[in-house]
DNA sequence: GGATATTGGTTCATACCATGTACTTAAATG
DNA sequence: CATTTAAGTACATGGTATGAACCAATATCC
């Protein structure tokens, strides 16, 4: 008896995880889509190219960026970046100079449009994401976040099990 | 009294949502970029584009789909569901047949070869996303689902406000 | 000091994602 | 039966991304 106990248990808790990790798959891809959706209609907007906006946004409080180190926060190919600093530099939204120290190294830094571009994308990005949490009530807010947290995290080590 | 009372109080609740919201932002896009390394990663792994493999995922139960059919499905173009038939068809997954009834009508069908890559597929990211919720407590497995839930319906809101 | 790596960046070929327009053929409709 | 509508394809265009080959300049090592 105990067994068959044991076997509707296990079945039953099966059944309940089969059932969450097909909502759990779902409300990923449909948060994603979201986020795609929102980022494709900032590049429309702005009738910028969305790895040129990303790039845009790179530069925080920095003043200059290398190529390589573009290359190295957007996560592409270095002849990629290439392409990248091409069309921010021809719609005047960043400008290269030649590094005094090392005649191999450019220093891509914001034109002044470029700075206005770059806050207002930043703001509105700002405002998108507190109109999100003021959706929830403010108790709910704190507890989204660490849900948010732990799933990262969760996504993180099941990506480093997957070989 | 109560004013300044009111200021402070509105402040640091402004200060609050101020760090929440861009910590959740920071979050989305962690959970965003890790889904975009998934798909890849299971693309390079099938030697199959992400496009062709999000097709082949359509044929749940159905027998048959149209072009139409698989283009609202996707939400791409119908131009670009052409291409991607063309590809699984070049490496037999799908084959298409005529529509007996309506000769405008291009049915498309899995190959045996195409169902048995499907399965594998389905089979593989089921079993992540049960990894998935297997890292966390019983407990927490309805909470997270549940904060995913709003957050969904919440950004779907958000959206919609968008202009 | 000069030969030999190494590094930063560009160019080019290639492949994938995606759209929109124009076009063909076939069905529906008046 | 003529016209409109629908399904699918072809093609031009543009965006994302990589990798290999390459050039120029700096570093390194005898």
């Amino acid at each position: 008896m105990l067994h068959t106990m044991n076997n509707r248990e296990s079945d039953s808790t099966d059944v309940l995880l089969e059932y969450q990790s097909q909502k759990l798959q779902d409300l990923i891809e449909e948060v994603v889509r979201c986020c795609k959706e929102r980022t494709l209609f900032l590049s429309k907007k702005f009738d910028i190219p969305e790895a040129e906006l990303r790039c845009l946004m790179l530069f925080g409080e920095e003043r200059y960026l290398t190529a390589k180190g573009i290359s190295q926060k957007l996560d592409v190919a270095k002849s990629r970046v290439t392409k990248i600093i091409n069309g921010l530099v021809q719609k005047r939204l960043v400008e290269s100079i030649d590094d005094p120290k090392d005649a191999r190294i450019k220093l891509i830094g914001l034109t002044s449009k470029g700075h206005k571009k770059s806050r207002q994308l930043g703001d509105i990005t700002k405002d998108l994401h507190q109109k999100l949490l003021l959706e929830f009530e403010p108790e709910q807010r704190k507890m989204v976040i660490s849900c948010l947290e732990i799933l990262r995290t969760s996504m993180e080590a099941v990506k480093n099990q997957m070989v």
